[in-house]
DNA sequence: AATCTGGTGGCAATCGTTTGCCAACTTTTG
DNA sequence: CAAAAGTTGGCAAACGATTGCCACCAGATT
């Protein structure tokens, strides 16, 4: 028995030179490697000792050739910039490192065409996609599920599984704070003009305030931006509320900045609630009241769910549809009494 | 002549399919898709016609099986959950998205362990890697560098292609700053011990103090997170020094965080200065003055240096080895005059 | 003793693409 | 006009694994 090399240099082992040095057939290899108890429990013992002496390590695009599954997820966010999107790169990440599947990062930029056209061109490379604050219509993103699993966050669509982080809820108690605060003026900056989670958090900002019998205003579209921050803070100024709830922390640390520049005091003169409580919602000035999002569970429940989907591919009963996952207020210090001499309407 | 559906639902349209259709042999479809020139640019505009009709998408694995390349590239990171890996993800997947190739996130969790089994198991599906903050020794290093085209950044070792972010020079200004500002007793606060550029950082300060004939501490080690602030802060604040220059910004945003609790101003009675200017350093309280690091840029660079080396993989004159990137000094509020009274020693 | 059964292992086709080699044909050259 | 050179397209063998089917052999069943 001469001491096979640990094939660092060179050719990479396959099933044939395991084959070869065991004096087997490769099929018999392959099974003893992906069907255990399809060989004999002597024979794969050689075989599997063999393997680890030659430091084997399947090809995987071999692999997916024939079984068609690649072990790759791929992640969809709309801008790397964002922090949001750490948390969800995060969560995806734990969870697909665990279940041995690789992770692809893809930036579509806001463009639910490079979105349609990157799924498309990667469908035969992927088991699945997590889809990220997707642009898409509602129509194509039902006919991408169609092509592939997919998993959405932030973002429902007839039949396509999803996590939802239940943020309009979340903005109910926040209203309802606000409203305790003593404020009757409270108006909403929102997010980019078509965005599925924007609009969930107007309607529950109304909903809630009419339910107070308060009517509230909104300002923009901004994009959710640091520096977009600007122009809602003078938005908001502008229209001389008493307290604001931002589409997200960005945005509101954006306003924080300009607001201190402009001489406006928060919370004395304009309170400010932010959404997701992002890396860095606790250290900005003031430190900024915000809805806390589990966004790093976000992640690892959508891979979850992916994954489960794959595996239960033939199974009968289909896995769970649709999470929806808790957020709570976090009160730090951009929110506080409504200013003295406010106008009651 | 039947119109082609466009192959939305079931077996995905291959080669084949567009030979028949085409009246050709699958050799020439893939001629004349990837190797134009060498068919008949008649034969050739058919085919493409053809493909584009059937929505044509090439299948990758099948491509690497034969080609050996993937198009994909692994970016290694030691925790997404720190903010200076945003920077070079978001460098990397420009670059690489641009370049048509994919982008494969792994985290490794400051493991050095998990980084080369990582690296050794995806071996075959990677055209080669990037590797953010390694922790592997330089003869592990050198050794994965044998196996597998690499890039490092942050992190140099014999003949392994790097982007270097000069820190260390940058440190030396921002020594250079606070003893302008009266400071002579100035601390380091180190990070991880095995860290690279901690260890770097530590030597450009050790050194440009000693030209000014001055001495400097250092407290530490510390995990770069935000949590581990608090011990450093208390650290530093035990040395009685004046000034203390921090492994990253979140270190010193940690630090930030604890010295305002326990009633020490900043800069009045402590000046700060981290290392990156991550996002978050601009509005923290108070903001921080720090060395400005072209985080985005190594990731671009890194990525293109990989490629370059991909392309001329036989040309005979190598790329360039490495690529050293300038930091500069940003004066925020975190630093100021010494305090009145300090002991000259 | 003949048949059945279950456990093992091998053969060969297959996945979709690339590529070396050759054949057929056209064009250029001497 | 023949030979050489250049184009163009096809054949078939890879690439490395998976898998349906069959053969063989032992032990169990009748």
């Amino acid at each position: 028995m001469d001491s096979p090399r640990p094939a660092k240099r060179g050719r990479p082992v396959t099933i044939t030179d395991i084959a070869a040095l065991t004096g087997v057939a490769p099929s018999t290899v392959s099974r003893a490697l992906t069907r255990p108890g399809r060989v004999n429990p002597a024979t794969r013992e050689r075989i599997e000792a063999v393997a680890r002496q030659l430091n084997y390590v399947p090809n995987s695009q071999a692999r997916a050739l024939t079984s068609g599954r690649t072990r790759t997820v791929a992640v969809l966010v709309s801008g790397v910039t964002n922090p949001f999107y750490f948390g969800i790169i995060r969560g995806t990440q734990q969870e697909l490192k665990t279940a041995g599947y690789a992770h692809l990062l893809i930036d579509v930029e806001d463009s639910g065409e490079l979105e349609t056209q990157m799924l498309h061109r990667m469908r035969q490379s992927l088991d699945g996609a997590i889809l990220a604050a997707s642009r898409l219509s509602e129509r194509e993103l039902i006919g991408l599920a169609a092509e592939m699993p997919l998993v959405t966050i932030n973002r429902e669509a007839r039949g396509v599984p999803s996590v939802v982080i239940d943020t309009p809820a979340g903005i109910g108690q926040a209203v309802e704070h606000l409203i305790s605060l003593g404020h009757r003026d409270i108006v909403y900056v929102a997010g980019p003009e078509r965005s599925w989670p924007s609009e969930a958090r107007w309607h529950a900002m109304r909903a809630t305030a009419a339910g107070h019998g308060l009517q509230v205003r909104r300002v923009g579209p901004f994009p959710p931006e640091r520096p977009s921050g600007s122009a809602a803070a003078d938005a908001v100024v502008n229209t001389r509320a008493t307290a604001c709830i931002a589409f997200n922390d960005l945005l509101a640390i954006g306003m924080l900045t300009r607001l201190r520049d402009r001489g406006i005091r928060v919370p004395d003169d304009l309170s400010v609630v932010g959404c997701d409580d992002i890396f860095g919602a606790d250290f900005c000035h003031p430190p900024l009241t915000t809805l806390t999002a589990p966004i790093d569970q976000a992640g690892r429940v959508a891979v979850a769910m992916l994954l489960s989907r794959l595996a239960e591919r033939s199974t009968p009963h289909p896995p769970r549809r649709s999470v929806v996952l808790p957020t709570h207020l976090t009160i730090r210090e951009s929110t506080g009494p409504v200013p003295a001499g406010t106008d009651r309407p």
